[in-house]
RNA sequence: GUGGGUAUAGUCAAGUGGUUAAGACAUAGGAUUGUGAUUCCUACAUGCGUGGGUUCGAUCCCCACUACCCACCCCA
């Protein structure tokens, strides 16, 4: 119990660090390219600006939430995702007052008490973008476009971009009364899942997978006829940015996010080979959020990309982040006394900037030569009663096998020089 | 919260109601004290997820619990 890890957790061996490493520097790059400056929030906030952004009756805030009262009794809760703090930290620092629009990207450990599952953790990491600060359509394609480069450039093939629109508070209003009145004289043949949406989120239950309930759904009105115009006209900028980016999407009217904030755009980039938590990457427009938590109405977009995902996927791509080999210089030592030469040898090459080891388990030669060759070094320098006479060592170049002498002094060239 | 599956060493695993629970890999040490491979030798579960029960006897049968995996819900 207490040598595990808490349920839904888990740990980054050293042998896997590099792969997080990767990831970790590809999204940078690409932020960076595109013009984002990256911003780190703490990783709990107040419980009301989660309560407020993400909203009262998701699913989240309902029941995922790891929630606390700290000693001065404030309610604070560990963050379930990455935009509220994100425009909280927008609004609190008055972002907007400088050159608009404020673009920022993030990498952020999320919280959710939910049942662990395939590429679903308890603790989880999310790489976010958002752009605050302009309601133009651009602002959607250039957050999408992102995101897709970035799939792409980190070799996701099977990844299919899905996009659609969720409305305005208003159309989506009328939409899903619409919606109720069309369910309504099927409310008895809908699944017990389903009848619990219909109040509660009916659009949930257009992507049902009860076969049942997709006969009773088929001829369902959809949100995309609903829109309003300003709402309309947006989607089709949206699609228009697109297509003039040569991006390839597909419209899937039934995508519904699970937070209240998403108003127009809502766009997911989903595969299958994962498991049943396809979405790797999810996101869309904001409009209301910031002025929801209190904010001036600033318009925002962006999305949320979970990394543990990512991963999955890239082994699934069978991508290989390139392994990070630290190992320079092992130093072999016989005897106590070339054990200090070799000592004094190590922190010489530590300050110079070379990475170099020596044994601590007091292995014989061969046990260290080995131990060497598990380390992957490159070269081994040899020290033994016979060199410290003559003012030498041996250097072995562990790959080609060839062994040099070479006085003390020289040490420092050959070494560089290989 | 609801289902389904799994549980033997660091890892992968075989196994049986009955004396010392296979094997492989990994790890550590050694093969006349100065060199990585191979080979050979040695060490490495009084223990089979935990707690009960049945039995003369349980790793094996029964019950409960826990953990992990997968799926629903929901999302990244």
């Amino acid at each position: 119990m207490l040598t595990n890890a808490p349920k839904g957790t888990k740990d980054v061996l050293p042998d896997q660090v590099y792969r997080w490493h990767y990831v970790e520097k590809k999204f940078d790059d690409i932020c960076k390219r595109y013009g984002y400056k990256e911003i780190r929030t703490p990783i709990f906030e107040h419980t009301e600006l989660i309560n407020r952004g993400v909203g009262d009756t998701t699913d989240i805030v309902q029941k995922e939430m790891y929630t606390f009262n700290d000693h001065g009794g404030r309610s604070l809760t560990l963050r379930p995702e990455g935009t509220s703090p994100a425009v909280r930290a927008f609004v609190e620092h008055r972002m907007y007052a400088e050159v608009q629009p404020t673009k920022l990207y993030y990498d952020a450990a999320c919280f959710r008490y939910e049942k662990p599952q395939s590429g679903r953790l308890r603790q989880f990491h999310q790489l976010g973008v958002e752009i605050f600060g302009t309601p133009n359509m651009m602002a959607d394609a250039d957050v999408i476009c992102l995101g897709h480069d970035f799939l792409e450039e980190m070799g996701i093939k099977d990844v299919v971009l899905e996009i659609n629109s969720v409305g305005c508070p208003t159309c989506r209003a009328i939409y899903r009364k619409a919606l109720q009145d069309f369910l309504k004289p099927h409310y008895e043949a809908l699944c017990d899942t389903c009848k619990g949406r219909y109040d509660r989120n009916p659009m949930r239950i257009l992507d049902c997978k009860s076969p049942e309930d997709q006969k009773i759904v088929k001829d369902a009105p959809e949100m995309l006829d609903y829109l309003c115009d300003d709402c309309a006209s947006s989607f089709e900028e949206v699609k228009n940015h697109l297509d003039a980016m040569g991006l390839e999407y597909k419209v899937n009217p039934r995508i519904v996010r699970g937070l209240d904030y998403y108003t127009k755009t809502a766009f997911e980039f989903v595969s299958n080979k994962i498991g049943a938590q396809g979405t790797v990457c999810g996101g869309g427009r904001y409009d209301n959020l910031c002025q929801e938590i209190g904010g001036p109405p600033i318009p925002g977009v962006g999305f949320g990309l979970g990394k543990e995902r990512l991963l999955m996927l890239m082994e699934a791509n069978e991508v290989e982040a390139p392994e990070e080999d630290p190992s320079d210089v092992f130093i072999v030592t016989m005897g106590d006394n070339a054990k200090t030469k070799g000592l004094e040898l190590l922190r010489e090459l530590h300050k110079k900037g070379i990475s170099a080891q020596m044994d601590t388990l007091s292995r014989n030669v061969k046990g260290q030569f080995k131990y060497a060759a598990r380390l992957n070094a490159r070269k081994t320098i040899v020290i033994g009663d016979e060199e410290l006479e003559k003012g030498v060592v041996q250097i072995k170049d562990m790959d080609k096998h060839q062994q040099q002498e070479v006085a003390f002094a020289d040490i420092f060239e050959t070494i560089k020089k290989a």
